[in-house]
DNA sequence: CGAAGAATTGAGGATCATCAACGATCGTGG
DNA sequence: CCACGATCGTTGATGATCCTCAATTCTTCG
């Protein structure tokens, strides 16, 4: 009977809330009294975990929801003629989907990098419901206006950071993200191949692979495989810095 | 009596309301009943008009208000160390300030590029009127939203494309917006320096020129300082999208 | 265990930044 | 209204950075 099956899993899924989540401090019900969290959570759908590979939604499709990770990663990519870009990496507590609000559609699909769960947030009903709790819709403000603050940081990283100044940038970045949500931020494992971090930066992959054993021998940071341990962040931190003066 | 002074040139500001604003339709009210607009409008406040290369804000300054062009242009720069990096330009209709909502800070200076009026909208003020006035939220988030969307464009652009299909992109860009405004989407003047460009675009100026000179070549615009004519508007299209291949 | 994908390493070359000099345009005050 | 200085824009020569192509090694997973 699949029905039990079904029920069972779905049953199971049922246990997360944000209530007992460990990410509610981090994540879009931040601000919220015990009790709108509970409205909140009311209109949260859990999802079956994703697979490495899986797509959370693909580009073009319409847009319903926003997504709150809860474990894994994901990335956002976005296919124009023949070529991928990557514009985002999507961490626990992160929230996944806002660009597709105004156009109807996802602009870009979002990809697991590894097994990854999420949870869905009808974005209709999320509107309604942040209507009645100012603190909601206020962090929902704040996100939005936190993504922009982000990408303008980017694009200050892709038109004057060189290529090491990139990757020092993007280690730094990667390991203040761990240490918010309470990992080492010395040791951790990359979720995304090469490839994606070369995408991500604007780089050729030949080029990410250089520039980490050059940071490898300089004792900056060691890296084996995905594997990263930061060495020397104060150094890593020069180097993303470090004006023209070489 | 300046007194006086002052009461008239109130006045006259206040002559211009949401409801005779010609750009009603793309601003921020542009879903909003003859009386939700009303309210909208009284949250408003009109600025005197800023002149070329005067701040609206500074970098860092209070976040207290959004602000949306009435008309003229500006331009968001953001200071780190010793360089700037220019994350965006603002025409009429556009919403300015968005990306300071979550650091209670603007993260980037906004400075006219011309002689430019615009309307200032205090955030507190906007958010409580959101609660009353779901199609006001609505427009708000769609606009984020749409910053959103523009910005992973301009990721796209500044990670992936050559210094030809950068330009060809900003002009084609550029181009659409004053038409979506009712101006001539072939025949217009730049607000800003050669300088500008280039370091919105992550080129050197000299790029930018020896670039315009070889577009003004090949028949695709004609440009006479600031003024610009697209003569050739697919062949500019051609050149923003064309692969590896040349 | 083998095959496919991922990562590394090397050589060569294209694109664009930099430096430098010059020409044009703007705006301001005499 | 014109002249002057300052900002802005153009053009040329040179070279660094990083991409591309190619070959090899390492890793992962059926």
């Amino acid at each position: 009977m699949p029905d039990v099956l079904a029920q069972q899993r779905r049953s199971l899924l049922h246990e997360t809330h944000c209530q007992t989540c460990s990410l509610s401090s981090l994540c879009l019900p931040l601000a919220l009294e015990v009790q709108d969290m509970q409205q909140f959570d009311a209109i949260i759908r859990r999802r079956a975990p994703l697979k490495k590979g899986e797509a959370l939604f693909r580009q073009n499709s319409p847009f319903n929801s926003v997504y709150a990770v809860r474990s894994g990663s994901l990335k956002q990519v976005t296919t124009e003629g023949s070529e991928d870009q990557l514009t985002n990496f999507y961490l626990p507590s992160e929230l996944v989907g806002l660009d597709g609000i105004d156009s109807d559609r996802y602009p870009g699909a979002v990809i697991a990098l590894e097994t990854t769960t999420v949870c869905e947030i009808p974005f209709d009903r999320l509107d309604a419901l942040s209507e009645s709790l100012p603190e909601l819709r206020t962090q929902l403000y704040r996100s939005m206006s936190k993504e922009l603050r982000d990408d303008r940081r980017m694009m200050r990283l892709l038109s004057r950071k060189t290529a090491d100044q990139r990757l020092a940038s993007f280690f730094i970045g990667l390991s203040e993200r761990f240490r918010r949500r309470g990992y080492s931020p010395f040791s951790f494992r990359l979720s995304m191949p090469r490839a994606d971090i070369g995408n991500y930066l604007g780089l050729a992959v030949e080029t990410v692979s250089r520039i980490l054993g050059r940071f490898q021998n300089q004792g900056l940071i060691a890296v084996s495989g995905r594997e990263v341990n930061i060495l020397d962040m104060d150094g890593l931190v020069h180097v993303a810095e470090e004006e023209g003066a070489k």
